[in-house]
DNA sequence: CTTGTCTTTTGTCTTGGACAAAAATATTGT
DNA sequence: ACAATATTTTTGTCCAAGACAAAAGACAAG
């Protein structure tokens, strides 16, 4: 007899919310829990994984209706077929087309496997000094982080080589923008930056990633990190006479809040205030955001609207 | 007439869950939130606010009978008094006896109501040059944060400023690692380390504290970031041969779900894999903690653990 | 001062119904 | 044939009031 889950555990463990596992019991005939001797619900180990496979297909585009009631086998088998839905096929090929070479991209996810981190982290930091940080972030990192996320969907990475390759990719990126605030100052006159992520959003890697081409354009950074309260991102633009404020959105960030979260701060932000955004979130490619809002659709735009903002400063 | 907010946007907003702001309405009889045309709440900013300052209170130690109806004065006038809980108090005097003296103190939180984050990151690393990583992590940045914390809590620092500090630290300690590995490795037979939190614990400084010892060290290490799952972390260890396994708890981590999730990593570890944890938390410093665990109840005691381990893989 | 027992407090779980926002499908116009 | 608009289906979140166990406080006894 194995252990089982509360509700709750269930809840953080696949990051389904307790109505959602509700209202899928009354109208899907799944997950149907044990119950303890309280009447609380009690998932077996055995539908917990199967929640974690739903999971994967929904953030993959898929609807509930069609994959919650599949069986296990099932659900592997949709896991391994291409991209259900066409939009987030046309998505990942924009993004992946800057790797350099099939065989290339082979071997970085296959360290991952292997869990050579070492590997991972040496050759970064080797393309770097070679090509230059910026490059590298637009034409590697960018392209490895979609690659990850794809191979994570199939199921040939574990969570923990996922976690891995995250803190990786940070511990590099960050020394990098390190040494370029050692290498010198630009005099030019620069936007001061505020970075960070709304609310329930714990991805900082696209933020990271946002912060390599301020730094190379030597902007003022100040970094939130993730997960900063609307009301304080606000106070922080107004005390810290923030220029930009910039967001990261991660492919996993709920349509509804983003659009909430970008409008209420567009309505309390001062006038004249930049709002930049940018990330793996879908909703960033329509055309449903508020107005004010400027969309990075490539790592390398942040360097282009840095450009532009300058000069807007000089001749206004 | 200002704007309101849904249940969901202030429990992202405060950190209190759903259910439990519909009981307070109902025993306490705060917060009573406006309805929308629907019947759903609509909490006024004014409430919100109020239930900022409960949040606090409640992290300080208070009881929530005695804090949710009182009205905005006499909250702030809570929040000004000393710590209520006689806990709490013995144990930041424990964390902050490190710090050299009463002026270095005031000066540091001084800089960060200034915003003048520049100024830590100088000072910091200036002191690592002249006392060594070490002694700065043990006597500088631990009692600092404890000091931030209370700061904190008395409403002298931003949300938004602490967050600045916080990152400030992680950069700084980052590249105090960078450049430790950078120094050369000590080719003894070395512990292969895990270091990571559990879900849903967001704070990974004690994490990064902790990280500079086993750095210090020269022990392998593979970190995870924050809020791992634990079958993740589990599968981890084992694929990766950890022979410690090293947690991290703030002080805002739910006494429950630390012991459950310790509880269960204990169960599920293989055998002969040390579990060490640390941090702020104050259920650490008790006794209830499952056999097999052993407590940091400093960022030093690292070191000293890491030589003891050694001690008993030499003689058996 | 510490240790064990009793009482109050407090958060989380329960049920089934309801509805709007999002997505998919059908219908219309060019 | 294709684009824009209208209709239908799907889906997540919210509501209510009640229940109970784990945590914390109070009190007693060693």
């Amino acid at each position: 007899m194995g252990q089982t889950w509360s509700i709750a555990e269930v809840e953080r463990e696949t990051g389904l919310g307790k109505d959602t596992l509700r209202v899928w019991e009354r109208r899907y005939g799944f997950p149907v829990p044990l119950r303890d001797r309280l009447g609380e619900r009690a998932y077996p180990e055995e539908q917990v994984q199967r929640l974690r496979l739903v999971k994967r297909l929904l953030d993959a585009g898929h609807r509930p209706g069609k994959v919650v009631s599949l069986n296990m086998e099932q659900l592997q088998a949709l896991l391994e077929a291409p991209p259900a839905s066409r939009k987030v096929a046309v998505r990942t090929a924009v993004l992946a087309r800057g790797m350099a070479s099939l065989e290339e991209e082979a071997s970085w996810v296959q360290w991952l496997t292997e869990d050579r981190t070492d590997l991972i982290r040496q050759a970064l930091q080797q393309q770097i000094v070679r090509q230059g940080l910026g490059t590298v972030v637009d034409q590697l990192v960018a392209p490895l982080c979609v690659l990850v996320g794809e191979s994570w969907m199939r199921g040939e990475l574990s969570v923990y080589q996922e976690h891995l390759f995250t803190e990786t990719l940070q511990s590099v990126l960050r020394e990098a923008i390190a040494s370029v605030d050692a290498s010198g100052q630009n005099l030019q006159q620069q936007p001061r930056v505020l970075l960070s992520t709304t609310p329930n959003e714990q991805h900082g890697l696209g933020l990271l990633m946002a912060e390599c081409h301020f730094a190379l354009e030597s902007c003022v950074r100040f970094v939130l990190g993730t997960s900063t309260p609307i009301a304080d991102i606000v106070q922080a633009v107004r005390q810290l006479r923030i220029d930009v404020l910039a967001l990261s959105f991660s492919a996993y960030a709920a349509r509804r809040d983003m659009l909430e979260n970008l409008r209420q701060l567009r309505d309390q932000l001062p006038e004249g205030v930049e709002l930049w955004v940018g990330g793996a979130a879908a909703a960033l490619h329509t055309k449903s955001l508020p107005k004010g809002v400027t969309v990075m659709h490539q790592a390398c735009d942040v360097s282009t609207q840095v450009r532009a903002w300058r000069q807007r400063q000089m001749a206004p």
